[in-house]
DNA sequence: TGAAGTTCGCAACCTTTGTTGGATTCAAAC
DNA sequence: GTTTGAATCCAACAAAGGTTGCGAACTTCA
């Protein structure tokens, strides 16, 4: 009963990616009702202090979450691009501590926090699966954190080019060094705690230094390593390899 | 065949206090084999990089979750004390991104990463109860990047301050407005973004405003209400209030 | 093709925070 | 007590980053 072009599949093979399901897993997460929704650039999907009952599944665009202090000022807390699922939290905590807002044209699926809870009840492994989720969303947040409150101008702007170049490439938004980039400086700068000038201003020296170049929004990377070591990135904090697996061979 | 003084009660006691467990998920959490250990204060429980495959719960102290720069600049990500499970997301992700310190002299259990997920397996109410844990770790990180890169240094501080307040009074190491803070300048610095003679700037500035008073370590809290305001603190990021339950009357 | 609205670039000046070096207090050990 | 080392406090100066204002370039859409 599952239809070929489930918009849930991408998510599915993301996740299998990182460890296959088994069939009952996979059929349990097809056949959860979903409500596709489009949103324009600069909307929110979830406002800060909502309850809200729903998690979304991004399946084409970009979005990000955000905290916004009392005089207005925003923190952007990450990047979700293409088969993210954003807002997992929503379905264990009560109140949404953060925003969602669009950075172009976006198109996501609204499942429902309660339908989710029952699939990790039913399937362990999806509990183990979103689990697992939620713990690389944390250690990016403390990359994150690492960069706003001990990265230099330059190296905090270095960095999160070099992660948005990494997300998007494993979705096949990037061609060699090339792609572009979804995201205004002035939102940038909210994500790596500076004024949008000085964001400015290093993305210059980083020209300067003739680590990247851009044509428009057309970015690329010309000297991968400098930039590597410039802003100490290293991807292990994204988790690419996949969860630990339950009783493996090694002690 | 459970002895009366197990160590694992007092987070028992904790995960109880948000949602009652079944009996069988009481039993099967406290037959965990666990391994007492106690550090003096400033030891390394685990080091970044690490493999580890023990996750560790604080009987009682201080610990610290760090990351550090290539130039051995430091960046706190999270503070820790009596009953907290501290090392959760070892038991899925294969390499810690970040170190484990005391901060003064703590006695914590080991307990080994296979044994919990396999509690999570057997049990999902540990499966949800663990995943809150992870979720809310992961909105704390939000709101500190939030203060890192958006507050101002003396609302930073102030911010922290509450923090450890709220903490503390939680597990009954406040007296009134009173409590010994646990943590040196030094290391408030480094949870804050800042350098240790600012952080120092900032609290004397909290004094002078009458917010804050200290005698020697022991702190006191003048102004709650003009603090929060300060450093626009609000516990909601905390989560206190536990998790949603499955199902519940409410759409 | 042209107009409006974004986004980007840049210079001058200002504010905040960092650095250095040293004095003082405090607590534990001898 | 005295000593020792850590933690705290403080002032002068340096550096990093913020703010403002404006103009150029690029998009989008009519």
């Amino acid at each position: 009963m599952i239809e070929r072009d489930n918009p849930l599949e991408g998510y599915l093979a993301k996740i299998e990616s990182r460890r296959p399901l088994s069939q009952d897993a996979r059929d349990a997460f097809l056949a959860l009702p979903v409500e596709p929704e489009h949103y324009d650039i600069y909307r929110e999907i979830v406002r800060e202090d909502d309850r809200t009952s729903r998690c979304c599944l991004i399946i084409q665009g970009c979005v990000s979450r955000f905290k916004t202090l009392p005089n207005g000022e925003r923190q952007i807390n990450s990047f979700h691009f293409d088969n993210d699922m954003v807002d997992l939290q929503s379905a264990l905590l009560l109140v949404s501590d953060h925003g969602i807002r669009t950075h172009s044209p976006t198109t996501v699926l609204r499942i429902d926090c309660n339908a989710v809870l029952q699939l990790t009840i039913d399937q362990p492994e999806w509990a183990h699966a979103f689990w697992f989720d939620t713990l690389v969303d944390a250690a990016v947040f403390r990359e994150w954190m690492l960069n706003v409150g001990r990265r230099v101008a330059v190296g905090r702007v270095g960095h999160l080019i070099l992660e948005i170049f990494h997300k998007l490439s494993r979705i096949g938004r990037t061609e060699g060094y090339k792609f572009v980039m979804p995201i205004t400086q002035n939102d940038l700068a909210d994500a790596v705690g500076l004024s949008a000038v000085h964001t400015n201003r290093s993305l210059q020296q980083l020209r300067e230094h003739g680590m990247i170049s851009s044509i428009g929004r057309t970015f690329s990377i010309d000297d991968f390593e400098a930039m590597k070591r410039l802003s100490s990135f290293d991807p292990a904090y994204l988790h690419p390899a996949g969860p630990r697996v339950v009783n493996p061979e090694c002690s």
